[in-house]
RNA sequence: GGGCCAGUAGCUCAGCUGGAUAGAGCACCUCCCUUCUAAGGAGGCGGUCAAAGGUUCGAAUCCUUUCUGGCUCACCA
């Protein structure tokens, strides 16, 4: 009806102004609620184009428009807004489109360029906490929303299963593993730990150990101590020892710290580990039959989180593969001299232009970085998916300069699909605690988590919910449902890029703006129908205000997701969601349903709130939460 | 120090492509189950939109400065 509008005045605009009116000066905006309208038009870019008062414009341009679109029944002007009041059968004849289209809102299925969205990506050495939640739910939410918006969709994530801080887990486990009465190593079979969470034990038992040993050649070294160690050592030892002189305790901390990393870097355990990392690289059968057996282990852990968590992949990409993609382009891009090599070898892309700095891709040794890598794995995807339109990374904010660098580097380097790259940068998950910090056990696990989250709407379930008659498994289904509606929802209504608070106590909530909150109202709706039977057809009717409110914002839902797509962010639609429920819970309390006598009245609610159920499934859907029939 | 992001009710968040008297939820206080699921609804309390300037008919929204918090600036990933 904008639209509608927005076509009358311009095709008018000579009789009605005198010229030309330009697109952008028609206005709209929703009504204010305690003014009578549908739609408002703001006036205020009229006034001075035909010199007249804000009210006179106002009645001018009303009464043009309602000579000459139907739908228009009346309109008043308030201060500088034209108010629109819209006929009920403009409404009515609405919902009779949304109830004909089964998947109302979405966009017809890969009508549109094939997008992929990399998440999760998680490090095989840590079990997934409460950030990978966010991470995972809004990866996967964003993949569906791209669907719905008629995106042919690719989901990914790429694994970080190699580097130095693998080989820390498999030596940590081969050196400090006790061994059983059958003389074996602890697996998750014999322990019955999952395999994320053992092999995650010794990551940080090799840290703790790691500690230990660093700490014992600091007291040594203070001892004066110095037998073993390189002179070059020895005397940055003493050179960071006594800069302490006369510092501040905040600069003492800090060269503390420097004095840890070098003697970090003396360790027994880091130079086994170096060395593992080598015979890695090498192939060594041993260690390589080790890493494939502890990665085996996690990748066990890791799929039975992500089945708790519901999300899923196309495709997988690991960085043992993909690591040493990317250095052909580095040596490309300095034939084409968008990079340069320094002395030492090492090469180096130069965005002072861009006002960033200068950039290394490649180290002197002449092995890859991160950067090379990344460049190396985009470029291997397009050509992986010959229709591939653009990637999105679903990575912490933490991470905004490394992926500013990355586009610019692809886009140097020619890429034209440099620019349909995008970082979907999200805010780290605080909590009422501080932040989480694997060193100081404040980290809140995946897996917990969730299990926690189920279990409590299981109890308030029970003590409340209508679940007489259903089998066992689907009482377990159900308060899965919940919980997991609950958290995925309190994850996704914020928006992504902020940072966010997470309440553990909130987050198993179930009134106000939560969850299970939707998921009820749509119970409630399936109830409603299962008890009438036959909805009856839809017929002119008079409908009131509530519901002619429910029916406006119905029909928003489409316009909603296409922005969600655009803004990559779910949060849209948890809003627009919970807008709908309490406009539905509020005709609920005010208006009979099954008890009106009117037929025609009674159909109309009824398809009315199926509709809204039907929204309610739909938008609930692209969050990855699902509704149940009955709670 | 440079760059990026944020600051809205006691708390958690919407609103930010400029529009009418800044909205929700939680918490606190009243009401409403002889109508369909009360995990609901109606109402009350609560704001110098961090601060100061500026642009504009109009600023929470745009610009500048300041303050506060976070992230980042590795031959780590």
């Amino acid at each position: 009806m904008e639209k509608e509008i927005k076509e009358v005045l311009i095709a008018n605009s000579e009789a009605l102004f005198g010229f030309q009116i330009e697109e952008k000066l028609i206005q709209f905006q929703k009504t204010r609620k305690d003014v009578e309208g549908d739609l408002t038009l703001v006036i205020f870019p009229f006034v001075k184009l035909l010199k007249v008062s804000p009210l006179d414009a106002g009645e001018k341009i009303g009464t043009f428009l309602q000579d000459r679109l139907s739908f228009i029944q009346e309109f008043n002007v308030v201060s500088g807004f034209l108010n629109f009041t819209i006929n009920g059968s403009y409404w009515l004849n609405k919902l009779k489109v949304i109830a004909a289209d089964s998947s109302f809102g979405y966009a017809v299925k890969n009508s549109k360029s094939t997008i992929m969205v990399e998440y999760s990506s998680p490090n095989t050495n840590k079990p997934l906490h409460l950030g990978h939640l966010r991470n995972n739910f809004l990866g996967y939410s964003v993949a569906e929303i791209l669907k719905a918006n008629g995106h042919n969709v690719v989901k990914t994530q790429i694994i970080n299963d190699r580097g130095i801080h693998i080989c820390k887990s498999m030596l940590a486990w081969e050196k400090f593993s006790p061994l059983n009465e059958k003389g074996e190593r602890e697996t998750p079979e014999n322990t019955g730990l999952k395999g994320d969470k053992l092999v995650g034990k010794y990551y940080v038992e090799f840290d703790k150990q790691f500690n230990a040993e660093a700490k014992s050649i600091i007291d040594l070294w203070e001892s004066g101590s110095f037998s073993g160690f390189d002179d070059a050592i020895i005397a940055e030892f003493n050179r960071l020892d006594s800069s302490k002189e006369g510092k501040e305790p905040k600069a003492i901390t800090g060269i503390d710290a420097k004095i840890k990393d070098l003697a970090k870097n003396q360790t027994a355990l880091l130079l086994e580990a170096k060395q593992m990392l080598v015979k890695w690289e090498g192939r060594d059968p041993q260690v390589y039959l080790l890493w494939t057996t502890m990665n085996g282990w996690v990748y066990a852990g890791f799929e039975s989180t992500y089945n708790a968590m519901g999300v899923d992949f196309d495709k997988l990409y690991y960085e043992s593969d993909t690591f040493v993609l990317g250095k052909d382009l580095v040596t490309e891009g300095l034939d084409k001299g968008v990079f340069f090599k320094k002395e030492d070898g090492s090469v180096w892309i130069d965005l002072s232009e861009d006002g960033l700095d200068e950039k290394l891709v490649l180290r002197s040794d002449g092995t890859a970085v991160y950067m090379t890598q990344d460049v190396g794995t985009a470029v291997d995807r397009f050509k992986d998916y010959s229709d591939l339109d653009g990637i999105i990374y679903t990575v912490g904010n933490e991470q905004d300069y490394h992926f500013k660098v990355l586009f610019l580097i692809l886009d140097k380097l020619g890429y034209a699909w440099a620019k349909n790259c995008y970082h979907l940068s999200y805010g780290m998950v605080d909590l009422p605690t501080g932040k989480m910090k694997s060193r100081e056990g404040t980290v809140v696990d995946a897996d917990d988590l969730m299990a926690d989250v189920v279990n409590s709407a299981k109890e308030m379930t029970q003590e409340r919910g209508h679940i007489d008659g259903m089998t066992d498994k689907e009482k377990e289904e159900l308060f899965n449902l919940i919980g997991m509606g609950g958290l995925k929802y309190y994850l996704l209504k914020v928006d992504p890029k902020k940072r966010m608070m997470f309440n553990p106590e909130e987050s198993i909530e179930l009134n106000g703006n939560t969850g299970p909150f939707i998921q009820y109202t749509h119970a409630r709706i399936k109830s409603l129908l299962r008890k009438a039977g036959n909805l009856g057809e839809l017929k002119l009717v008079s409908i009131s205000a509530e519901e002619k409110e429910i029916m406006k914002h119905l029909t928003e839902f489409s316009s909603v997701v296409s922005e969600a797509g655009k803004n990559h962010s779910p949060a849209l639609i948890a809003n627009y969601t919970y807008e709908l429920v309490k406009l539905y819970n509020h005709f609920y309390q005010a208006v009979p349903i099954l008890i009106e006598e009117d037929q025609e009245l009674k159909s109309m609610r009824l398809i009315l709130s199926e509709n809204v159920a039907k929204v309610i499934y739909l938008a609930m859907r692209l969050l990855g939460v699902n509704v149940p029939e009955k709670m």
